[in-house]
DNA sequence: ATTAATAAATGTACCTTTTACACTTAACAA
DNA sequence: TTGTTAAGTGTAAAAGGTACATTTATTAAT
């Protein structure tokens, strides 16, 4: 084992796999950037920059987050770490990913024309740049799992939604056709939903219910060693 | 965004958070090492080393799990990237730590002798430096998590083990007991174990059984999207 | 040869959860 | 008043999970 000053030092960086949901298109979307310098300047990537020596990972990431969305206190994990050598063409980059749930409604929208980011369907990304479509990949796998186990699916959503704009994120993010019934029995069975006085007319003449995510609630089951997890037809 | 060159770089290393399992006292362990140099020198850490600019994080964590162990094609997966300012007391080191999982008796005696390296039960567990006891919880949890979803418990057996060794050590991991026959049931069910002509002696008169993992039929299960979860008691 | 001791091996009934499936209701517009 | 549209609702069958006690194989001791 060498000391610590004989060893090589490396560039580090963060970059942020932001996902979204549209409530319209009923699709995941993903906040993706122009990159703006070489190498790969104005191909599409995700957001993502060094890390400084005066901050942690999970600061880099909130920083760089904080500065496309002028978001802050983001649901916000690490995903992975990229170590390859040849992965970033310009130099050795060690990579950690971060994987963010943000509700659409929340950002505004000027903001993120001047800095060239763009919403972009998962359904339909563009090529990206290094390995960040791999990033992508098990940014998704995680969140799959994760909202079997956690009622994650919440941050993608506004305030109030109705029980049908829910089931048609958990189809989107789980690519599969939820049963209506059984899935209402189920989320209902959790007591984590509020049902408000308050109906969405938008999408139907009868309108829809609205509903709010009750975090109380939730805190007490998973204390108890609730478990979430939603296996869906 | 700064160029690359303007930009900060760091130390990075990896931490290894070796599981195995002993048979005898039924326990899981952890390969422990005496660090030998400043700062901490003498205290128990996690096998560790830094990143070189030749070799990958995957490789970096080959490298020394091989340099301690003398194996190869080990069970190594990527667990999570700690990057505090002020985790290593040195300097800045940004640690990616990895879970393996070795079979004790792979482990030839005398080379963990000459690294200073030894099994330590995971219940009484020495005061460990930095935030390696922070990176064997969460490497523990993932094991957890990991056991109910693919069958990562061959890793720690030997070739041939009995249903009953088998069984200890799902209660060793999830530190809970778990019902004989219904244990049995749900694992045979599952179709990936051979039942071998040849008993295991030593613990009782009547013998048990030796089976043996059938990677074949467990990876003809899992394209069918087979799930190994055992949600026990 | 018989008996005692020990751990391995085995089955079933009950309960909970999951699945499959189609009609009624509310609200508005024509 | 009627038509249209999406929201909202229940039940029966199947599958899976849980709780639980006796028999069996083998060896050592008498």
């Amino acid at each position: 084992m060498k000391l610590y000053s004989e060893n090589r030092r490396h560039l580090n960086a963060v970059d942020c796999i932001i996902f979204g949901y549209d409530i319209l298109e009923k699709e995941i979307k993903l906040l993706l950037i122009k990159r703006s310098f070489e190498p790969a300047r104005g191909l599409w990537s995700l957001a993502g920059g060094f890390v400084k020596e005066t901050e942690s990972l999970d600061e880099a990431a909130s920083r760089i987050l904080f500065q496309l969305t002028g978001l802050m206190d983001v649901y916000l994990e690490q995903s992975y770490t990229y170590g390859s050598i040849d992965r970033d063409p310009g130099a050795r980059v060690i990579s950690t990913a971060y994987r963010a749930l943000i509700k659409i409604t929340d950002i505004d929208r000027e903001l993120s024309q001047v800095s060239g980011a763009h919403w972009q369907s998962l359904e339909r990304l563009p090529h990206l740049i290094f390995d960040h479509g791999v990033m992508v990949e098990r940014a998704l796998a995680e969140l799959q799992i994760q909202i079997k186990v956690k009622p994650v699916g919440f941050e993608l959503l506004p305030e109030k939604f109705t029980l049908v704009q829910l089931q048609d994120l958990y189809e989107a993010i789980y690519q599969k056709d939820i049963d209506k019934r059984n899935f209402r029995k189920k989320i209902l069975t959790m007591n984590v939903l509020e049902k408000l006085d308050e109906k969405e007319k938008e999408t139907s003449r009868k309108g829809a219910f609205y509903y709010r995510f009750n975090r109380e609630s939730y805190e007490t089951y998973i204390k108890q060693g609730f478990d979430f997890s939603l296996d869906v037809n």
